[in-house]
RNA sequence: GGUGGGAUGGCCGAGCGGUUAGGUCGCGGACUGCAAAUCCGCUUACAGCGGUUCAACUCCGCUUCCCACCUCCA
């Protein structure tokens, strides 16, 4: 299994460091607002990797974080005028609502920023300890960048040669350089009730401290992946880099992984644009959790993603089409043909999740087994689906049909016994227009919900 | 200004120095009482201009346009 790693830049193959398990740190949700479908690309694409990972027969421990203190939450707390911890759970609930709706599987473990303040504060005093980082004025603690003779190397950014400020505020004089970051936050009167004592006085940890903290926590000072969206790759996992090798003095993650955006018809989604979704918006419009995990898996991780509806009108096509097929296979020994499409899938897959190709190889089984009228090929959809996680198995799917609608069938067949093609005709029309499809076929009429 | 990623057929979206990506849509054919489904075929895709090469969508250069990051947005 060969991945693109952001820290070398280069393919290289994904083998634990210890034992068979990989130990993966995905960026989670910041819990201050419904998560939207750009937030979904990157978990989906998290998802499709620890899939992978196991798909190849290694086992995997996930952590995915919960931001449930930061600038956004408290002002969203304050402003509703509750407790931090019961304005954050609405959308912690939520999200992992809707997770499950993208067949997202469950990391091992979601620690909550709020719940770990004990050993950010250890960390914070870790570095400050070794002279990394330096209390400021106002009770703050920063990172001194300049002690940490690796920063920028997974940016690759030579902060020797760079302007400075370019777009950051230069009112900032409590930090000794511009790109000082804060490990720990003094308290603030817009702050409100949130803060917690440390030995640098009142405050709250700052947004990078979290990962770092809980990352070595619950995988190891060093530890195989770290994910998360392009965006996030420069300050964010640059200064969890700093802020754990300083402290550590090893190295702490050996291979980076990131996202590419999404796009709403060639635009970033912003509020203001109008283009902006959340999960529960579109299922509101109607489309399913499956068709919005095949359109934001279908395509490749590092790749910009053009989200736009008519992905979604297809994507419910392409799905029924694949539910066909799989309803005509069978179990048992696949044959050549149907394994042959099989490595497809697993060299697609295996080279840097190449997701389009996977599918490609899943239509070409698809193609291949209803040329055949069908065949043993229910394994190999199985086995790929372990990677896809968007095929139907099983007729749980089939809903009930009517009772009016199964009389006018039942009419509809002895017309057609007569070969009474005017009345059957008439029928199929009155049983489309109750919102049912038949299909004639040598065994008989089927009927399946338009 | 710096760094990185792009521009592929109506739409979405892979890919590689020479051989069909795939999905969806449209057109034609087979099948069907007619449809639907399915299968087969088709509509001569690679932003522009140069260069390298026997051969470039694929490598190099330039141009145009797009996106991301440049200190708390996945």
């Amino acid at each position: 299994m060969q991945v693109f790693n952001s820290l070398t830049r280069r393919n290289e193959e994904l083998k634990p460091l210890e034992a068979n398990e990989i130990r993966l740190y995905t960026c989670g949700p910041t819990v201050y607002n419904y998560a939207h479908i750009g937030n979904f690309r990157a978990y989906a694409f998290e998802d499709v990797l620890r899939r992978v990972v196991q798909f190849n027969g290694m086992k995997i421990r996930q952590v995915m974080n919960l931001t449930d203190v930061d600038d956004k939450t408290i002002r969203g707390a304050n402003a509703a005028g509750v407790k931090l911890t019961d304005y954050t759970k609405t959308y912690k609930d939520a999200f992992f609502a809707d997770l499950k709706k993208l067949n997202i599987q469950s990391a091992e473990v979601y620690p909550a920023a709020t719940d770990h303040i004990p050993e950010m504060i250890a960390l914070v005093g870790k570095l400050v300890e070794k002279g990394v980082a330096y209390k400021s004025e106002d009770g703050s603690v920063y990172f001194n960048v300049h002690k940490f003779p690796g920063y920028g190397k997974l940016a690759h950014i030579d902060f020797d040669h760079q302007q400075t400020g370019a777009r950051c505020a230069a009112d900032e004089y409590d930090k000794e350089n511009v790109g000082d970051f804060a490990l720990w936050k003094a308290w603030e009167e817009s702050d409100g009730p949130v803060g917690w004592d440390s030995p640098w006085g009142k405050g709250r940890p700052g947004w990078h401290i979290e990962c770092s903290a809980m990352s070595m926590k619950y995988l190891g000072e060093t530890f195989d992946l770290h994910t998360g969206g392009i965006d996030n790759l420069f300050p964010h996992h640059e200064n969890e880099i700093a802020q754990a090798e300083a402290a550590t003095g090893k190295p702490f993650v050996k291979t980076w992984m990131h996202c590419a955006h999404l796009r709403v018809n060639g635009e970033k989604m912003s509020k203001s644009a109008g283009n902006f979704f959340t999960l529960r918006d579109l299922i509101e419009k109607g489309y399913t959790g499956r068709e919005i995990r095949y359109v934001l898996i279908n395509a490749h991780y590092r790749q910009g993603l053009n989200f736009a509806f008519s992905a979604l009108d297809d994507a419910r096509k392409s799905l029924a089409r694949i539910d066909a097929c799989v309803e005509k296979a069978t179990a048992g020994e696949a044959p050549e043909w149907a394994k042959a499409r099989l490595d497809e899938f697993t060299a697609a897959v295996n080279d840097d999740l190449n997701m389009p190709k996977a599918f490609a190889a899943l239509f070409e089984l698809v193609r291949d087994t209803n040329s055949h009228g069908g065949g043993p090929v229910l394994d190999v959809f199985k086995r790929m689906d372990e990677v896809l996680g968007v095929i139907f198995f099983g007729k749980a799917e089939k809903t009930d049909v009517p009772a009016e609608v199964q009389a006018l069938l039942d009419k509809r067949a002895d017309a057609r016994k007569a070969k009474d093609w005017a009345l059957s005709d008439k029928l199929r029309d009155e049983i489309a227009a109750m919102g049912w499809l038949v299909k004639d076929s040598r065994e008989g009429q089927s009927v399946s919900k338009k």
